[in-house]
RNA sequence: GGGCGUUUAGCUCAGUUGGCUAGAGCGCCACGUUGACAUCGUGGAGGUCACUGGUUCGAGUCCAGUAACGCCCA
């Protein structure tokens, strides 16, 4: 900003000029430099970590409200004297940025990624994220985001990756990492498994398939055939058993015995239901038990099924998992294929057979449909089965199936090799730093979430078949028997490796889960695995294990796993840096709640393993934005808001007001969507309809404009429609409001001269913003102290607006003409304005920044510190030696501390008089339809202290109301005819003389009277009742009769004036 | 099935430990533009606090139940 200009009266837009002072001010600050914190152990450090946003896409209106607040918070902590840092970085998000570049290289060029290869890939979504990276920051720093920008990190760059293999080495030595088997959530078009967390479920039409399975050898009575049933057919070419429930009169008994429980606790309308189902039960029960205790005694004793179509042979078991209540009471267990099935193997010691290839065909084990797609699987082997006769029966069903939110296909469960994070200790730990409360969750009710899923303790499967991440620091050697382990062995031996050895390298032995050496020699399964984990996988060691026949492992690891570690391995962890111990641990984590339990918790518990400390001490959990018909705003929906859009429309200031007012403590926000034509400018209600077509007619100059889903050239051709709302123009508003305020004080302070001024001298007015002052800011310090961010921003938007604008600088109208008061006013308007700009700084930077550079030329000496001398300013310790009011940044100076003190309720009643005279006039004027140039007159009836205190006051009214204060006093003689208000302490007369609309006047008077009537209606019901006179505390009761008193004498005074009018 | 939350003016939301006639912004109606601001000013209309019951002198607020909606987990 050019400070050269001439200080005197500037000429300043009537509108806050965003666009221009946005950049002027992001110059200002990048010039200053003051967003970049060192450590300085003579200061206080208040630390913040970014959510790292995704490098996938661009941010959405979610980042503007989370890094808004985070903003706010850090701005204000950066004002209070912290030493504030703000990590800012970028996630790699490993499954998300793959899938869109593997997507983008499939329509733009054709070619999958194994066309392409590893490294090629990888090198592609590395310029993807360059690019995405440099975009996600820059609308950060549109933002106005006071990141300590030199720190920036990403999550694959060599610093966290340092700290990602540490970790992984760290927990590898403790046996906490470990490779095992398990069934994954296996997405057969990315060709990875996806975490629980990344699936979602959806109901689609299916069918549910009855087959049956001949029994080998029946005995004679037992059935030749057992039926079973399936959704998914082609699985059965993976069954290694069929399971009836071992004791199905007791499992028919539990059913019962829940539902009669059942029974107890519902309502009328499901009792029905519940009794209709116990019915069912006994028919069943009485129809099917004796044969499913024949099933289970042919289980105990050995029988075995002829596997159709496989031509293999399965036993029959006996497991709980068999439900006698639900279809045949016997279920097909395909291991290797199905959650269940699988813990039904493992209970009973069944061969995992895994009949598919990692991109959804059949493999080998499916014999003669191996090759075939799930779907082509299916169809024949239903046919087949229809065939030979062994198909029972269809039925058509809803199926809930899980589906892979990435590749939206569903997701196909599978048995293969993955590496486990032990949770147990780690879980254990990371529930004691909520419970002892060493981490706060605010709101407390998340906690719950939080606890509860760590309770769960569930290992962390970490392993993903991608190329984008940090790939696993493990090689690994199988060996056939124990010759060839002694061999493995004694090469590591060799190599200098050796069990217990410490850093550079750690082992681990997986024994193989078939223990039985002939089945072994059969599936090809080796006796054990012998995995080799480096702390620094670019060791050289890599290349002499490699020599030795070990192989690294192809996957990369969960990208939360090296998120888990983000508050530490930003700040150099395992290096014990300066930055490590003076910012950590981080004061405050600001999020939403759907990454709890997938990042806090899980930071949580790795800054306890890495640290030994936790990462922050509060997590703040916003809310989350919805469209107007309570969605998740997404960009597939078509309801996601551009944040750009917002700020290049809006400001950047509106945006940030509008999402600090959004954050209420309980609850998520509507936010209506509107379509804004390009054409004529007008906006218009998004509906789930047409916010899906790719392109809209505007109703209002039928126009067609494009949207994001344009793909065709006849709608590319149109011009773009926004998606934005109008629930922003109240955040514009407001800023252009703040921006005017400042204009008006700054157009009046030529010949300004810092001035002392006495306190106890001060009329009430000014007394009054003092303490409106001083309140407010104690108000919103505590806000932000809670994080109650709406209600910091409602105390800073009243204040501003209705004492500020509408009262005090109204006020002030008057003084500044008179030269007498001139002076004085100047002061206290350029100290207020400079209290004003800080308190809103925070939530808006630029506005409030760039009026204050403006103010440093007008009165570069000027505060409500300097001006009292001699009132102790309360400072805190952190506010020493900070350059106070005139700091060339508003962004440096120091938050207002004004003493309690000057917080006086006594001044604030007093003026609360006067604000409501006013309004009366006011009412009077527009009821009696008297025009705004029609001078009025008007006496008051009052006591002399009042009298004394709006006397001096006299003027207000004429430039606020343009009315003129005839008599007041006790002894007054009320104008004829008049219109009367009659207040707390105040009675008040309205000369009407030539104005008077009679039948308006009485109106409104009745409506008074009616209105004072109902009240002391209740006031004196309350009073004659003696339980609230005995019972109520004793200040509840004298206020009743107060009020009680006051509206009657009110009500005197108006009923008086009502028989004057006749 | 379990957990959490929501329901207050046409819309979006506030409403502290229960206590004066339940608030704000937008929208609506009326009036108003000569120097801070029409992105504005002044005034007004608008509410059975989802429903039922309970506790209490007193319930939007506390308790129980019902209904609708949303989110998370299984």
């Amino acid at each position: 900003m050019d400070i050269s200009q001439p200080t005197s009266a500037p000429e300043l837009a009537n509108r806050y000029d965003f666009l221009t002072q946005e950049a002027e001010i992001l110059r200002l600050w990048d010039q200053r430099q003051d967003f970049h914190a060192e450590v300085d152990p003579s200061k206080k450090p208040y630390s913040m970590v970014i959510p790292p946003p995704n490098v996938t896409g661009a941010l959405h209106l979610g980042h503007a409200l989370n890094n808004s607040l985070q903003d706010t918070l850090v701005r204000w902590r950066r004002m209070q004297g912290f030493n504030a840092m703000w990590m800012a970085g970028t996630d790699h998000a490993g499954i998300a940025t793959q899938a869109v570049v593997e997507k983008r290289l499939k329509e733009e060029e054709g070619k999958t990624r194994h066309d392409l290869g590893r490294e090629a890939l990888v090198q592609r979504i590395w310029k993807w994220k360059d690019q995405y990276e440099q975009r996600i920051l820059g609308q950060l720093k549109s933002l106005g985001a006071s990141c300590d920008w030199p720190r920036t990190r990403f999550t694959l760059d060599p610093m966290c990756a340092r700290a990602v293999f540490a970790t992984f080495f760290d927990l590898f030595r403790k046996a906490w990492i470990y490779r095992g088997k398990k069934l994954v959530n296996w997405d057969t078009f990315l060709q990875t498994a996806v975490s629980d967390d990344e699936v979602f479920n959806e109901t689609v039409k299916g069918n549910f398939w009855h087959i049956r399975y001949p029994v080998i050898e029946p005995q004679p009575g037992e059935p030749t055939h057992i039926i079973v049933a399936t959704t998914r057919p082609e699985t059965m070419l993976g069954d290694t058993a069929v399971a009836v429930h071992p004791d199905p009169a007791k499992a028919f008994d539990k059913v019962r015995t829940d539902l009669l429980e059942k029974l107890e606790k519902v309502s009328e309308k499901e009792r029905v239901e519940v009794k209709a189902q116990l019915d069912a039960l006994a028919e069943r029960r009485a129809e099917m038990l004796a044969g499913l205790e024949q099933l289970a005694h042919m289980a105990r004793s050995g029988r075995k099924l002829q596997l159709p179509l496989a031509k293999r042979t399965i036993p029959l078991i006996a497991d709980v998992w068999a439900k006698p209540e639900l279809g045949s009471g016997c279920v097909k267990i395909t291991p290797a294929h199905d959650p269940n099935d699988y813990e039904v193997g493992r209970r009973a010691g069944l061969e995992m057979l895994n009949i598919m290839h990692p991109d959804g065909t059949m493999n080998v084990e499916a014999g003669a449909y191996a090759g075939l797609t799930i779907k082509e699987a299916r169809k024949q082997v239903v046919a087949a089965l229809e065939e030979s006769g062994l198909l029972d029966r269809v039925e058509d069903r809803d199926i809930e199936l899980p589906h892979s939110d990435r590749s939206k296909t569903p997701i196909e469960p599978l048995l293969a090799n993955q590496w486990f994070v032990k949770m147990d200790q780690l879980a254990e730990n990371a529930i004691t730093a909520v419970n002892d409360g060493r981490v706060q969750i605010h709101p407390p009710r998340y906690a719950r979430s939080y606890l509860d899923w760590l309770g769960e303790k569930r290992d962390w499967p970490v392993s993903r078949q991608l190329w984008w991440g940090h790939q696993i620091p493990v090689w690994s050697k199988p060996a056939r028997d124990r010759q060839e382990l002694k061999q493995i062995h004694d090469q590591l031996f060799d190599l200098g490796i050796d069990k217990s050895v410490g850093n550079r390298a750690a082992v681990q032995e997986e024994p193989s889960d078939e223990s039985n050496a002939t089945k072994r020699a059969q599936l090809n399964l080796p006796l054990a695995t012998v995995h080799v984990c480096l702390s620094d996988p670019a060791d050289p060691l890599s290349h002499a294990l490699e020599a030795a026949g070990f192989v690294r492992d192809a996957d990369v690891l969960d990208t939360w796993f090296s998120s888990a570690l983000w508050p530490h391995s930003t700040l150099g962890w395992p290096e014990q840096t300066p930055e490590l111990k003076y910012f950590y641990p981080t004061n405050v984590l600001v999020t939403s709640r759907d990454i709890i339990t997938l990042w806090v918790a899980r930071m949580v518990l790795t800054g306890l393993n890495n640290v030994d400390d936790i990462p922050f001490h509060d997590v703040y959990i916003h809310p989350k934005i919805l469209d107007g018909f309570g969605e998740t705003m997404s960009k597939s929906k078509g309801n996601g808001i551009d944040p750009l859009e917002i700020i290049n429309k809006f400001g950047a200031d509106a945006l940030r007001l509008s999402m600090v007012q959004l954050a209420t403590e309980t609850q998520d926000v509507r936010l209506p969507v509107q379509f804004e034509c390009p054409h004529c400018g007008h906006s218009f209600e998004q509906t789930k309809k047409n916010r899906v077509l790719p392109a809209v007619g505007c109703p209002k100059c039928g126009a067609e404009f494009s949207t994001q889903w344009a793909e065709k050239p006849e709608h590319r051709s149109l011009a773009r429609g926004a998606v934005t709302s109008e629930r922003f123009e109240v955040a514009r508003n407001f800023v252009n409001k703040l921006w005017n305020a400042a204009r008006f004080v700054l157009k009046h302070l030529e010949g300004y001269e810092p001035a002392p001024i006495q306190l106890n001298k001060l009329p009430v007015e000014d007394r009054w913003l003092l303490s409106r002052l001083a309140s407010v800011t104690a108000e919103v310090t505590q806000c932000l102290q809670q994080f109650k961010f709406a209600e910091a921003a409602r105390s800073l938007y009243q204040f501003a607006w209705d004492d500020f604008c509408s009262f005090y600088l109204e006020i002030n109208k008057d003084r500044l003409q008179d030269p007498a008061q001139r002076s004085q006013a100047q002061q206290l308007l350029a100290a207020a304005l400079d209290t004003l700009l800080r308190l809103l700084h925070p939530p808006m930077p630029f506005v409030t920044e760039s009026i204050w550079q403006l103010l440093n030329q007008a009165a570069p000496v000027r505060g409500l510190d300097q001006l009292f001398a001699g009132v102790s300013a309360g400072k805190s310790e952190f506010e020493q030696g900070i350059p106070g009011p005139s700091s060339p940044s508003l962004m440096i100076a120091a938050w207002p501390a004004l003493p309690s003190t000057w917080v006086d309720p006594q001044c604030e009643q007093q003026f609360a008089i006067f604000q409501s005279a006013l309004a009366a006039i006011r009412e009077i004027r527009n009821r009696q339809n008297i025009g705004p140039k029609e001078t009025l007159s008007f006496s008051l009836r009052c006591e002399p202290a009042i009298q004394a205190l709006l006397q001096p006051m006299a003027g207000y009214f004429k430039t606020m109301a343009n009315a003129e204060l005839k008599e007041i006093g006790l002894a007054i003689v009320p104008p004829q005819p008049n219109a009367v208000a009659s207040l707390a302490g105040v009675d008040l007369f309205v000369d009407l003389a030539g104005f008077i609309d009679v039948e308006a006047e009485k109106q409104r008077l009745r409506k008074e009277r009616d209105e004072l009537t109902k009240a002391n209606a209740g006031r004196q019901a309350k009073l004659t009742n003696e339980s609230f006179v005995q019972r109520a505390p004793a200040n509840v009761v004298e206020e009743v009769r107060q009020s009680l008193a006051q509206a009657t004498a009110r009500l005197e005074v108006i009923e008086q004036a009502l028989r004057t009018l006749g």
